[in-house]
DNA sequence: AAATGTTACGAAAACGTTTTCGAAAAATTA
DNA sequence: TAATTTTTCGAAAACGTTTTCGTAACATTT
């Protein structure tokens, strides 16, 4: 019951406690025979050495911290495993912290972290946070902070995400391609990057292929929530404007389309295409089942991980910051809805 | 950027470290105006005695593990969620760890949180564990283990589940009071407590309104995924099985049960009704959408912890284990599929 | 043989708290 | 006034590590 400590294996061998410390820690000023004495002993009970006393000195406390606004996500979901689980593989723990889309939570979350001596933060903002004080609360108290996915970049940090402006841009372009020319756009509100970024990108491709830009076209969708898409779609029917596809801001009001349309005897493709984002673990199971924009999720994780221990390293060298700004790959992911 | 200590505070006041850190602790052997200069100013400056010098002092690390087999399922996310706010709510941090439905990563994870020095370990099991050491582990190094919806009776623990019995029993009986009589069930696998429960709960509601047990309307799903739920429905489809409704194991079942049924273009809920368990945050959004049995994450979280700090309370208190098996209410809700 | 270099280890300080215990100062009682 | 109790505080040990630095012991070179 009692936890065996540093001493009592120092006491077993006849040796100091700094050798059996050191002969853990692998110091080359062990005799070979001695560590592997040691070692074998440690192995064989299976002993770590205290991380809290350890993390006291060192000061290094091999845990990070992560923020994210929506459990009920699954892309974040996505990512959170990626990254609990690159954090592992390097030895890390995760603590879990979740804004639920306050902003309030958000900044208390970030204050629990900085006091439970986190090496690093990687937060994805929620949709109202508007203010980021306490992001530089992160970054002041020395804690290297990298944002993903929904970032903002008004705070200098590392990040990654997904090259939104292009990937809206390519599923624009598939819906011209497809022979769509009136495309509808339900996009999130004007806070967020990500919506700011896609509905550039729808843009772009617009104007590319020489189709004129019309705002009766475009919805703002401030929640993202299926019934605030459901009632916007249904907005647009009622107001007889007519609309071949919709691009929605992602898979969720995307399948908001989708129930309006059908609700509405519209079919789908034929009459009206849909696609999203993020590729949800459900989009596949939807009747018409969803095309979507996956955005590899798992890749966030090795990439944050990779990121951090970066960063981690330059510090400890004393080199300049320098953040890396990386961008996932995206993939059309094609199934009924378009 | 260099962090403030006790020792600061105690030279700015011309005090010993000891008065310090019992005026914030709110030792009662300070005199009033002492404690409130201190107070005040540690309150100015957002002053908190460093976690882990305190940790190693006291024992105890404000720090709960929880591991769950699967990011992806909404209901374990909900869980998860619920319990973090819970916690923190407490003041206690949570680790995340997920076993992915692997028995020997869910191993992994225990030990990981036990070198953690963990105060609790909160478990929802693998599909794949069949073998308990790991959780005789937990206990064995003092730590509160409670288990909660996938859990096995073979390790004593306090539990958190639904009443999987009692809750098959009321969907079956309501198929059944809805007219349905050939009411096929779409199972998980043996080793599962839920699957086997809500087994139970089928076949009691078919004898009690007499009608005859039919195994060839039971299907198993050993992975419950959507693929493998549409292929054993298919199976029944083309075996010609005549069957007026489906019992699914979860939404996720529940879901693959549609996509087949309208592929085959057989109505839903006109020639076959069809309920899941759990109401995933998407089961509304379908089309049909999803009737199902809301569990109440919520609940679960709260209960977890209430429970820990009812254990906590009495293992400080030195008074014998008494485990509590918490059973967390189930609702019906109604939407198109049924 | 003397000087130098190398190897292997341990003593001890430090990390920042918490908490016990003793004692001075103040208040109360005899 | 003397004796006793109460109030208020501080010294110091302890928690279990890591890491620096000193130094024997031994090996190698002049």
């Amino acid at each position: 019951m009692k936890a065996i400590k540093l001493k009592d294996i120092a006491k077993k061998f006849n040796v100091s406690v700094s050798t059996v410390s050191k002969a853990i820690a692998g110091y080359s000023d062990i005799k070979r025979e001695t560590s592997e004495k040691i070692l074998e002993y440690v192995k064989k009970i299976n002993f770590h050495p205290n991380s809290i006393a350890s993390s006291l000195k060192t000061k290094r406390t091999k845990t990070i911290g992560i923020v994210i606004p929506d459990m009920q996500n699954l892309f974040f979901t996505k990512i959170l495993n990626s990254i609990v689980n690159n954090a592992q593989r390097e030895g890390y723990r995760s603590i879990l912290m979740c804004s639920n889309e306050s902003f309030e939570n958000e900044s208390d979350c970030i204050d629990e972290l900085i006091n439970n001596n986190v090496e690093a933060v990687f937060i994805a903002l929620s949709d109202r946070t508007v203010e980021y004080s306490h992001l530089q609360r992160v970054k002041d108290s020395g804690i290297i902070l990298i944002q993903f996915d929904k970032i903002s970049k008004i705070i200098q940090s590392s990040t990654v995400t997904t090259n939104n402006i292009e990937s809206a841009y390519e599923l624009t372009e598939r819906l011209i391609k497809f022979g769509r020319r009136k495309i509808a756009h339900l996009r999130g509100g004007y806070i967020s990057q990500v919506s700011i970024d896609r509905f550039i990108g729808y843009q772009k491709a617009l104007e590319k292929y020489n189709i004129k830009y019309d705002k009766n076209l475009v919805m703002i969708s401030e929640s993202r929530s299926f019934d605030e898409a459901i009632s916007k779609i249904q907005d647009m029917i009622d107001k007889k404007i007519d609309f071949d596809s919709v691009l929605a801001i992602d898979d969720k009001t995307a399948m908001g389309a989708i129930k309006c349309l059908t609700d509405n005897k519209i079919k789908v493709p034929e009459q009206v295409a849909v696609v999203g984002f993020s590729n949800a673990a459900y989009s596949k199971y939807l009747s018409p089942s969803l095309s979507s924009m996956d955005q590899s999720a798992e890749l966030f994780g090795s990439e944050i991980i990779k990121i951090f221990l970066k960063e981690k390293k330059n510090k400890k060298l004393g080199l300049s910051h320098n953040f890396s700004q990386i961008k996932i790959p995206t993939k059309f992911i094609k199934r009924e809805s378009f």
